[in-house]
RNA sequence: UCCCCUGUAGCUCAGCUGGCAGAGCAAGUGGCUGUUAACCACUGGGUCCUUGGUUCGAAUCCGAGCGGGGGAGCCA
């Protein structure tokens, strides 16, 4: 069976064919119906054409049952359509119709649904223009991921999603538990954690970067892909409970190396989504982000402007007027800073490097002049951070200084320090937050409308 | 977690200073037409989020709760 893809692109007027797939409309005419055949494998459906002259009685009695989102599978000949709007249509002689969906209950109907009453039927989305598009693009995003990072001979490791560590460092963790908490609670006796499965408390990861600069340290390139779970109390268009993030690690590579790393992935990513994904992008272009094609276009071809920290306060300061919050060297960049660098100085992404030590993790490698630490914040345009990362501290003293000044537990970090106890070497890396990448390739606002079944406070359904 | 907005038909929304529940789209029926967000006519369709209060009377005003959206913080 061919899927409606390939028959677009593919098969010549005159072929047999039979097309499966679900209906998206259907339009009757005095002596032929109309179907808009649609499977998912891209953008565009197939126009069957039944004409009611040449159906046998079983084919008519079928096409009663052909309404929105019914299950079907139409037997014809393709043919160059006589009409405007489709190239070619099948000229239906056979009709199956699998699953029929009663148009008086479907809650999908041929006209435009808001984003927020599709997220409450999430199992009947992807059927939709949108959500279709939105599920290719995706696809295709990381498929490129991994063909970035191994045509570059990074190798892929798959960090823990389960820790038993509670020093990642990066935000509120969800608790992994089989205890019995309810009878805990009944007998009111305090927790024996020794007792869990685990033999201490456990949590589902924030970051596989600990873990996998472990591997950096031995296979020289690495990057995870992975789900990654944050139980922060955000409610916002551009965070979830549960996301996908990609981090690379690279060995003996220093922060230059690290940026020119993230700006040739953001560009291959965006390159990737142009070259394959036209149909569904050029459907966000129209009709979810003008101006979306030209902007992805124009940011594979420009260069990213890097700008320090400590610059980026002199920016904002010769504006300070026009912002809710005064920046100040060692203020941390607002929204609405990050905003105005990247959307009206820049006009495009820009780097920000060289944060003061206070406001970033444990783990960046400190600047000589002991104030900044070589952090770098990717920023875009309508997103804001994609990407944040830095030159890890590869010394063994300046790294347990730090951790001391940050109330860290070193004795908790053992196996992290062994790593600049034996072998270390200077080495940076990054993370992406996926979700953040398919807003902004697709012009979608909503981070809850680009991950199939979005994670996020008070919502776990489906 | 904080601030603002919001909850009325299957969907999107209107409903003013409190006084009989509305429109467009969708659905059903009929008509017309190689249609394509089809078109025309008619018909059916309501726990006005929940709860308490004010009032002769509440979709409307007030309190509480729950849900949704936007902004902020946290971050990717």
């Amino acid at each position: 069976m061919q899927d409606i893809r390939s028959v677009l692109r593919d098969t010549k007027p005159g072929a047999s064919i039979t097309a499966k797939g679900w209906v998206r409309t259907r339009r009757d005419t005095k002596n032929a119906v109309f179907v808009e055949l649609n499977d998912g494998s891209c953008f565009n459906g197939l126009q069957c054409v039944f004409d009611a002259a040449s159906l046998d009685d079983a084919a008519r009695a079928s096409l009663a049952q052909v309404s929105t989102g019914a299950a079907v599978a139409v037997a014809g000949v393709l043919v160059e359509s006589p009409a405007a709007g489709q190239p070619v249509e099948l000229k239906a002689s056979g009709l199956t119709v699998y699953g029929p969906s009663p148009a008086d209950s479907y809650p999908l109907q041929k006209k435009a649904h808001s984003f927020e009453f599709l997220r409450e039927i999430a199992h009947l989305r992807p059927r939709t223009n949108s959500f279709g598009a939105v599920a290719r693009v995706r696809n295709q995003m990381a498929f490129a991921v991994h063909s970035f990072f191994q045509e570059r001979g990074f190798q892929y490791v798959h960090t823990p999603i389960i820790t038993a560590s509670d020093c990642e460092g990066a935000g509120e963790m969800f608790q992994v538990t089989t205890l019995d908490l309810d009878a805990i609670a009944k007998r009111g006796e305090p927790v024996d954690w020794t007792k869990d499965f685990f033999g201490k408390r456990a949590y589902l990861s924030v970051s596989g970067q600990l873990n996998v600069e472990t591997y950096c340290m031995a296979l020289g390139r690495v990057y995870t892909f992975g789900p990654t779970f944050r139980a922060e109390n955000s409610n916002t268009p551009r965070h979830l409970s549960e996301f996908w993030m990609i981090e690379p690690e690279m060995a003996f590579a220093e922060l230059p190396e690290n940026m020119d790393l993230a700006e040739a992935f953001i560009k291959h990513l965006l390159s990737w989504a142009l070259e394959r994904c036209g149909d569904d992008l050029a459907f966000f272009d129209k009709r979810i982000q003008p101006g979306l094609i030209a902007m992805l276009d124009s940011v594979r071809s420009s260069t990213f402007a890097h700008m320090s920290y400590t610059d980026a306060v002199k920016e904002l300061e010769a504006r300070k007027d026009d912002f809710e919050f005064k920046p100040f060297w060692g203020c941390d960049l607002q929204t609405e800073h990050e905003r105005y660098l990247t959307e009206t100085v820049v006009k495009g992404p820009l780097i920000v490097t060289d944060y003061p030590r206070d406001l970033k993790a444990f783990y960046m490698r400190r600047n000589d002049d002991g104030e900044t630490v070589r952090a770098m914040d990717v920023l875009v345009p309508r997103i804001g951070e994609i990407i944040g990362g830095s030159e890890r501290e590869y010394r063994h003293d300046v790294l347990l200084d730090a951790m001391k000044d940050k109330h860290l537990d070193p004795a908790s970090y053992w196996w992290y320090l062994d790593l600049r106890r034996y072998g270390s070497a200077p080495h940076s890396g990054f993370g992406l937050g996926f979700e953040r990448l398919m807003r902004y390739v697709t012009g979608m606002e909503n981070i809850r409308d680009v991950i199939p079944f979005p994670r996020a406070p008070k919502q776990a359904d489906f």
